[in-house]
DNA sequence: CAAACCTTGACACAATCGTGGTAACGTTGG
DNA sequence: CCAACGTTACCACGATTGTGTCAAGGTTTG
């Protein structure tokens, strides 16, 4: 009984029982699931929904936004193109260094290449 | 005469003059203006709308998608908190070398240095 | 000067996002 | 068994995105 169901994570949470639905389809936390279809949140996933809940809140981005840097985050191409975009333009005309971030899981490729 | 008006560049891009003053108003290619206000688009903002189309027509991507690439790439704050709370997500299911991250984490700390 | 541009602002509209409900139906536990 | 809970599938609704069009007014140029 290491799992909460869909309510009790809602309440220890702070999302509603809808959005934790929502979340899911976003691709953002995904729970595990009963025998019987239950979602089950264990302690990782209710991690996960708080911190996330902290980081929309704290800067003023939303459940999409956070989607799209996944996407970024575990698709190579779509990573390097948008990066690729985005050192070609200094977007601010402030000073904004060559951009760096996007590396994460940057050499996916590679690791692709090196995994089939 | 090395810029064109709004719908000159419109013509050349493929891009409507409406959807440029939007795309103006993401911040994404922000053209020079003429002692009257005149929108002037010049080679390089001219060479952004193209690669910009681009890229969202090869990917399924929105000019809010990228503009929060592009804020991610500018604001530091917000680019570390997407990416722990990233890195602390295997996303999907699939199987994400932990060497492979903690890799990473090496050079990230320095660029951050270099950053502010 | 007048035609042909440009500007901002507004109205409009479909599609999506972020939320909340409710209905119909399966599951669990006292 | 049945109350309480879970599931999916819908309806709804305001806010935002992406787009077009139009109005009222300044600018450029033949």
């Amino acid at each position: 009984m290491e799992a909460l169901t869909i309510h009790e994570a809602a309440e220890t949470t702070g999302w509603s029982a809808r959005m934790l639905r929502y979340v899911e389809r976003t691709g953002l936390v995904t729970p595990g699931r009963s025998a019987s279809g239950y979602r089950l949140y264990g302690p990782p996933e209710l991690q996960r929904l708080r911190t996330l809940k902290e980081l929309l809140g704290r800067f003023d981005v939303g459940l999409s936004d956070v989607a799209f840097a996944a996407r970024i985050a575990s698709d190579g191409e779509l990573r390097m193109a948008v990066e690729d975009w985005l050192r070609a333009q200094p977007s601010r005309p402030e000073h904004v260094e060559p951009a760096d971030w996007l590396r994460f899981e940057q050499d996916k490729h590679q690791r692709l290449l090196t995994a089939a």
